[in-house]
DNA sequence: TAAAATATATTTGAAATTCAAAGTATTTGA
DNA sequence: TCAAATACTTTGAATTTCAAATATATTTTA
C-alpha cells in the first residue's frame, strides 16, 4: 500500500473511532445500568460523576466540568436532592456558592457505573492483548491531552 | 515504573478517552457548525450523514444506523423535509417503503462537517506526528473493530 | 462607605429530542 | 383470500437543555 493511502486510511480511523464509535458509548452505558437495577439516566450519572470529580463542587465549578449551563445544572441537581442522591449547602465563605455532594445511595451507583468501564476497558485490553504496547498508550496519551487542551 | 501500574494507567487513558472525551465532541462539532452558518442541529446532521452512508436509504435502515426508532426518525424528516433538506418517495416496488434522500442544500452542510472532521484529524494528526506508526494504527483498527462488533 | 459592578445560583417558559403506543397502508404467506 | 407481518406516521409524554429574568451575596470603585 502506499505512504498516501496508508495515512488517509489512518485518519479514516481515527475519525471513525472519535465519532461513530463514541457515539454509541452513551446508550451502551444507559442499557447496562438499566439492567443493573439503577433508575438514573446517564445525564443524572454524568452529574454525580462530576461532582465527585471536581475539586471544589460548587454549581459554577460542576456545571464548567459538564459543558453544560448553571440553570441547566440546578434542574438536575433539584430532581437529585429530591430524590435523595445529593447534599446541598451553601458555602460559609462565600455565601454565594452552593456546594453539592454526593449521598451513600449516589455512591453505590457510581460504583456500578465504574465497574461497568472497568469490565469494558479489561476486556478490550485482554481481546487486544495491548497491555505490553508502549508506544500505543504513550499516543493515546498524547491523543487526550491534545483533546483536554485544545477545546 | 512497575508493570502493574504502567498497565493501570494504561486503562485509566483509555477509559477517559473513551468517556471524557467524546462526551465533547458533539459540542465542538455543533459550535463549529454554528460558526459556519449552519443553522442545524447535530442530531438533524447525523440523520443526514446517516441517509448518505446506509446503502438503501428507507426509513427503517436510516433509523437503525442512527440506533433510535423509526418514529424520532419520521419526526426529524417531517422537519428537514419542510426545510428543503431531503426528498421523501415512496418506493415503486413496495409502497410500504419511503426511499429519502439529500438535497443539493444537505450536501453543501455536510461538506461543511466533511471540512471540520478533516481539519479536526489532520490538526491531531500534525501535532502528534503519528502518522508512521503502525503499531497504533493496527491497534486502533483493533479497537474500532472491536466497538463496532462488540455491542 | 455607599453605589455600582460582578459573581453565584434559581426559576421559568420554550425548544429539541426521543420514546412508546396506537393507527394506517401495503405486502406476504399459509 | 385473509390474517399476520412489515413499514411508516401520528400523538402525547418525558427528558434535557437553554436563555432570560430574578434574587442574593460579594467585590470594586468613586
Amino acid at each position: 500500500m502506499k505512504k498516501e493511502d496508508r495515512l488517509r486510511e489512518s485518519k479514516a480511523i481515527v475519525n471513525e473511532l472519535l465519532v461513530d464509535i463514541f457515539n454509541r458509548i452513551l446508550a451502551i452505558e444507559g442499557e447496562n445500568l438499566k439492567s443493573r437495577g439503577v433508575k438514573l439516566s446517564m445525564s443524572e450519572i454524568h452529574v454525580l460523576e462530576a461532582i465527585t470529580k471536581v475539586k471544589e463542587p460548587t454549581m459554577t465549578n460542576i456545571a464548567k466540568k459538564l459543558g453544560i449551563t448553571v440553570g441547566s445544572l440546578t434542574v438536575s441537581v433539584n430532581t437529585l436532592y429530591q430524590k435523595g442522591f445529593v447534599s446541598r449547602e451553601r458555602d460559609v465563605e462565600d455565601r454565594r456558592k452552593v456546594v453539592v455532594g454526593v449521598l451513600p445511595k449516589a455512591e453505590e451507583v457510581l460504583e456500578k457505573h465504574n465497574d461497568f468501564h472497568n469490565e469494558m476497558i479489561n476486556s478490550i485490553f485482554n481481546d487486544l492483548k495491548i497491555e505490553e504496547d508502549e508506544l500505543l498508550i504513550s499516543s493515546l496519551k498524547k491523543l487526550s491531552s491534545y483533546f483536554i487542551n485544545s477545546f
